[in-house]
DNA sequence: TCGGAACTAGACGGTACAGTACCATGGTAG
DNA sequence: CTACCATGGTACTGTACCGTCTAGTTCCGA
């Protein structure tokens, strides 16, 4: 009849108050900083009715940070996929690229990324999990998009994965690396991470070249 | 008459050891994980005596922060100076990759990075100053080495900052972020890892071309 | 309308831990 | 040798919080 995440029915809507909650808290205080009182007080639910949904803290946890990782990963992905076809390599790099970092920098994404980093000790799946769902994912989809690039003849690239992981640090780690170290309370500006982007393209086709469809 | 850190003295001996069981076990489990009592057993010394040294924990932990970060950093920084009077840029190039790679990949340090990061929010200025005092300090030195190397016209390279980012990146993002996100159960070996410097090396040498002193 | 399931509110046991208090003791300077 | 300060050992205070329990209340389907 009814499913746990059905928002239709009253445990539902309690079941996502809580994760939204959660969420909220986690990102805000950590996993040892949070409480469970809290997380109660803000979902507007008693703590008997958290317990009822998610066994003990670890678990909510958990089911936590994979339902966000997910979610958030799962546009990225798509748009890497699609630049197989691409028509104008150089153009479809840059759109891929500075859309990726917008992604990858907003103040929740870099939350759970610092939160999942310092919870490796704690929670060795999570990290994978993290690391599968997400930047694992998206450089795997760039690879076989590379190799087809390759075959088609409007990329040389001999390493596809090798490829990937440049194409994706050269992107991001810049701007990444800052945030996680310096917090993100002046984040650097959509002009900024676009030129971040930009410029890792740039180094990018120096090294793994495109054949230009149309010549001068 | 006695410094704090003179290990002659007994205080100083005291502190030392204090120092090195906070080191041991802030770095296995973390800043919540870790309690007063156990870094006082772990010294051998009375937790009055640990209070006498650092007025707090919070003061013990950032103290050992940066001293930690400072000595892991001050020989990559000197290295990386003398990249300057370089007459071999490729080969010292991949030299300097290789061992700041090397360096970087130690388990105490992707400790100390992950443990930083996770506690970003609560200790904001340690993220700075482990920022400033690692890789920011290898980048800016990477940045004036390669703004004299093109000076010197055996390197190409129009915005030295940047390049010192992409060249820092390309080398150590791979194998770094796998590290602080899948943990170091199953480190890279060395030549995994020359492996990752010198495509790096690769990459960077295609975008920002070093002119050869000996031609073939 | 009615019965049962889901929910609320708050107390409680158990545990862990930061930081302090107190007093005995041992090394060290003078 | 002695006075004294650093240290050891340990008990203690206060707090926080997980997870459970109880007792009463509200929602929802039949």
């Amino acid at each position: 009849m009814s499913t746990p995440g059905d928002l239709g029915t009253r445990a539902g809507r309690k079941r996502r108050a809580i994760l939204d909650a959660a969420a909220t808290v986690f990102l805000r205080n950590g996993y040892v900083g949070t409480s469970m009182d809290e997380i109660a007080a803000l979902a507007e639910v008693s703590k008997q009715t958290v317990y009822k949904h998610f066994s003990d803290k670890e678990r909510l946890f958990t089911e936590l940070v994979t339902t966000t990782v997910r979610e958030a990963s799962d546009p990225v992905h798509e748009e890497v996929l699609s630049l197989r076809d691409s028509g104008d390599v150089e153009a479809d790099l840059r759109d891929v690229a500075r859309r990726q970092l917008v992604k990858v920098m907003q103040p929740q994404v870099l939350a759970l990324r610092r939160l999942v980093i310092g919870e490796v000790a704690r929670f060795p799946q999570l990290g994978r999990t993290f690391y599968e769902l997400g930047p694992g994912r998206t450089m795997a989809a760039m690879a076989t998009a590379f190799e087809r690039l390759a075959e088609r003849g409007v990329l040389r690239v001999d390493d596809p994965s090798l490829a990937a992981e440049h194409f994706n640090w050269l992107i991001m780690s810049t701007p990444l690396n800052r945030a996680m170290l310096l917090g993100d309370d002046e984040p650097p500006s959509r002009v900024e991470l676009e030129r971040y982007a930009d410029a890792g393209v740039r180094v990018f086709l120096a090294a793994y070249p495109a054949a230009r469809t149309t010549s001068a």
